[in-house]
DNA sequence: AGTGATATTGAAATTCATTTTCATTGTCAA
DNA sequence: TTGACAATGAAAATGAATTTCAATATCACT
C-alpha cells in the first residue's frame, strides 16, 4: 500500500499542482495527529511549527487532503467541520455524548447493508452516508444521578 | 391528540410565553407548509402575509416551534438547517440525490434497532440520532448516460 | 542563470446563515 | 393606570469558511 504521503503526492502532481513548502508542513502536522479536529485546530498546530502560515492555506489545504482521500471531513451538528484520517482507515459512524462530547467510533454491518439495499429499493446509487448517535455517555449518566 | 396549535400554545403557557400576533402568523403558515424548508422560505412565506414580520422573530419562533415538538431541524450538510413538520409525523431518514438534491423519506426498522443496540453496547443511552444517505437518483443516472 | 506563464500564498475583506443587541412596543396582572 | 417583564424589528455582530488581490514562489524552457 503507497504511504499517505506519496498518495498526496501523487494527487497533486495528476491535478498540476506541487508539494510547497507550506502544504508539506501541513500535511506532516496532519498525518502527526490522529483523532478529531477542526480545521482552526489544526491551523493552531500549524502555527507553532510554522508562524507563517495563514488559516486561508491551511484551510485550502485541507480540502486538498480530503479531495486526496487523507482525510474525511463531517459535521456533528456543532456548527463546525471535523476532519480525520481516511487514508488507511475503515470506515465508520459516531456516537457522541450529548452532554460532554465524547466521541465513541462505531460500525454495524447489518446498518450498512441495510443503507444499501434502502437506497437500491428507491432506485439510487448509493455514494456516502453519514450517521450519527447521540446519547449519554457512562460517565455523564453517572454524574447526573 | 391535541392539535397542532394547542401542543404550541400550552407550550407557550408552560415557559410563560404568550401568543402573540406575529408567532400566531409564523406557526399557521408553518403549518400549511409539509415538506422541507429553510428560515429564509418560511420568512419569504410570511412576509408575503404580513411584511411587517422581521426575519429574527421568524428564526425565534422557529426555535420555539422545534422546542414545543411541532417541529425538527436537521441539516444535510448543505450550510442551511432544514425544518419539517414533526408532531404527528412518524421518524424518518433522508435520502438525497447529491446532484439534485430530490429527498426521499425512509424508515428502517432493522436499523432503528440496531442503533439502540450499538448505542447500548457502549454504555449509552440513545436519545437521538441523524443518518442521512447520498446518492445519484434515478432521474440523474439515466441523465448522466 | 534568465524569463515568462502559472500556481501559491498571506492578509484582509467578504460571505452567508444565524444570533445578539438594543431601543421601542406590547402584554397582562394587580 | 401602571409597572414589570416579554416580544419585536432593525441593524449590528458573530463565526466558520471562502474569496480577493497583490506579492511570491515555482517550473518549463531558453
Ligand atoms: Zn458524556
Ligand atoms: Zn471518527
Ligand atoms: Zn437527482
Ligand atoms: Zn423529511
Amino acid at each position: 500500500m503507497k504511504s499517505a504521503r506519496q498518495v498526496f503526492i501523487e494527487f497533486l502532481g495528476d491535478n498540476g499542482m506541487s508539494l510547497t513548502h507550506q502544504r508539506r508542513v501541513i500535511v506532516e502536522s496532519f498525518l502527526e495527529n490522529e483523532g478529531h479536529f477542526t480545521a482552526e485546530q489544526l491551523y493552531s498546530r500549524v502555527s507553532k511549527q510554522a508562524p507563517d502560515i495563514g488559516q486561508a492555506t491551511v484551510y485550502r489545504t485541507l480540502k486538498l487532503l480530503v479531495e486526496s482521500g487523507l482525510a474525511d471531513a463531517f459535521d456533528l451538528g456543532e456548527g463546525v467541520t471535523l476532519y480525520e484520517h481516511h487514508y488507511g482507515h475503515a470506515h465508520h459512524d459516531h456516537l457522541v455524548c450529548a452532554q460532554c462530547g465524547r466521541k465513541v467510533e462505531i460500525v454495524d454491518e447489518t446498518i450498512e447493508r441495510r443503507q444499501a439495499a434502502l437506497a437500491e429499493e428507491n432506485g439510487f446509487t448509493l455514494t456516502r452516508h453519514r450517521m450519527v448517535l447521540f446519547g449519554i455517555c457512562p460517565a455523564c449518566s453517572g454524574a447526573a444521578a
